[in-house]
DNA sequence: GCAGTTGGTGCGAACGATTGCATTAGCTTG
DNA sequence: CAAGCTAATGCAATCGTTCGCACCAACTGC
């Protein structure tokens, strides 16, 4: 049988409680009693269970991270970095993907909490915000990550996607080129939106009207982009440069680009969306617009600890919901250049 | 307050016993008494307090996952896999990463032994064995993937790495090629030592000598590949094909290979290890080694749930230990072409 | 020298489920 | 019809921690 909380009180001489309030660092005990009982625990190899913690304490250490998948390099950075963030803080995470599946989400987090999850980091449907604000109220710590849902009281990060794709396309036109291609995730998602939004605007205050004939919109799968970047080089030989704002898409259109023998950027200027690790190493480095994954996670994890140490004092009730933006930027390479050097 | 089982009992007007049984599916309720405990749990919205429910039963329904980081393809399609099959099985997934690191790793297992985890997946560094050993002891299923450990009395499940660069090579030298370059992974690692043998074991099938001028082997980095293919290329301009088996390099290969003007498949054939998707999306699509990773995973499940299902009864006891491998599948694409048309 | 602090420690009741054992009612069987 | 089953249910102990409260000794201040 495991070594257990009172084989450690036994050895070292005092009570349960004792021992219980020296391990959790409690300012009750005195220096020297501690000293006794964390030796007899290190002695014995005594391990806590958390079960009959989390059962009495009702804090389980663990925290759950929803996202739709794992594959997009985000996702997964994003998942990462929570991770290890977590552990440093002695927490554990508990990963579920749901596809975009709002049925799905919802059953996961009704799983989520019934492992008592001390909070929720949620890169979410948006569809569930009533569970998710019942959570809160139950003193489960939310943060929503990159989408924002207008019914959820709890803080969310959100990505600098307007401001990200308006930067792009706003050094397109410094550098003089005036047909600027666009290739974008759907009007239905957030992402998909903003950045869009972020072109259109950045071409209105240069007095340049949005050109349909210009703009590929669709799915994020690299199918897409194949296609896409077909559907664009017929029908606009003219263009001189290309935002490519879908980051899935990326992979299907390189190689599109590649078997066109379009160079770059001598033929076309490029910048793509989300800073995956072999843009760099492209020919030529391929200048993208940094979506700061890492950052949104660091700061969602921040968020989440606030949440759940202040967990009893009201203080908080103020700055929950409160929405904050990680600034996309734009990395320079060499995939884009002025018109007509 | 949350609804209890108690509470579910009253409404139901049942023993806690009885409630509890019925809702975990006994055999000794009465049909209709279960209805009625479930009509009563449904309507109060009950939810199982999994913190009590392990404390007792010493079953969490929660399963560790062991691996070195996200990043790399294989690793977060196992992690996406293991996940949704274990959800479908009513367990949840506790990720953590380790980057190789024999001590990161050794505090990831106590600490998931501590959350009371019903079985661990483990794509280890081998120098744990002792640990996961105590956990097959402890009832704790344990399951190796990737990574072999000859100490480890543990299930282990491993990729075809030999066999798999064996038909890569193979198929070369049917096509009619001579000179066959190689990257690889270093020694150190098991999988970089499994493909090299294939990769040699072919050729001397063959009656050809490895020849160390078209050998270039170091670490699973993207910058490795951008050197590596470069070196090869200075050093052995003769070479006909190409034999990536470091998936990582694959990623610093490929623009190399692009912007020193190579043709693919005219000026060189070249087969990859992993089936990452943009792979069979380049121009010309690239035929590849797939490792399997999803099957990887599927069995490893497979294999963890025996166990977790036959805790108690000894019957296990001989399949445990047993080693088992998922074939490498040589994709045939568009990369490699018979040498001298 | 006595009431009032203060700093440490121990007692014992939770937390919410599971489960071995006892119990009961309704049958069968000789 | 008594004894013995079986099927269904209830009782109560238990899992390992945590934490409110009571307690005690030593010290302070008047």
């Amino acid at each position: 049988m495991a070594v257990t909380l009172k084989d450690v009180a036994e050895a070292a001489d005092v009570s349960l409680s004792t021992a219980s309030r020296a391990l959790r660092g409690s300012p009750l005990i005195s220096a020297e009693t501690r000293a006794t009982v964390e030796a007899a625990a290190a002695g014995l190899g005594y391990r806590i269970n958390r079960a009959a913690s989390a059962l009495r304490s009702n804090r389980s250490q663990l925290v759950g991270l929803v996202l739709n998948n794992l594959v997009n390099a985000s996702f997964h950075t994003i998942a990462e970095v929570v991770q290890k963030r977590l552990a440093s803080d002695g927490y554990q995470l508990i990963l579920g993907t749901t596809d975009a599946d709002p049925g799905v989400e919802r059953r996961l987090l009704e799983t989520l909490a019934d492992h008592g999850v001390d909070g929720v980091i949620i890169i979410g449907t948006g569809q569930n915000a009533d569970l998710s604000n019942g959570f809160l109220a139950d003193g489960i710590a939310v943060v929503n990550v990159i989408r924002s849902s207008k019914d959820s009281a709890a803080p969310t990060v959100l990505a600098g996607d307007r401001d990200g794709a308006f930067d792009a396309t706003d050094y397109f036109l410094s550098q003089g080129h005036r047909v600027i291609g666009y290739i974008g995730g759907p009007e239905s998602a957030d992402s998909g939106r903003d950045r869009f939004a972020g072109y259109a605007d950045a071409l209105k205050e240069a007095g340049i009207e949005v050109d349909e004939r210009l703009v590929v919109r669709g799915p994020f799968t690299q199918e897409f982009g194949a296609e896409a970047i077909q559907t664009l080089l017929d029908r606009a030989p003219d263009m001189t440069a290309l935002f490519a704002a879908n980051h899935e898409s990326v992979f299907g259109m390189l190689p599109g680009l590649t078997s066109r023998g379009i160079r770059i950027p001598d033929d076309l200027s490029l910048i793509c969306y989300e800073d995956i690790p072999w843009l760099e190493m492209w020919h030529p480095p391929i200048t993208v617009v940094d979506n700061g994954s890492r950052q949104l996670a660091e700061l969602a994890v921040d968020l989440l600890m606030q949440q759940i140490n202040n967990r009893g004092s009201e203080l908080g009730g103020d700055r929950i919901r409160r929405t904050y933006r990680v600034g996309a930027q734009l990395v320079h390479r060499a995939s884009s250049r002025p018109l007509g050097d």
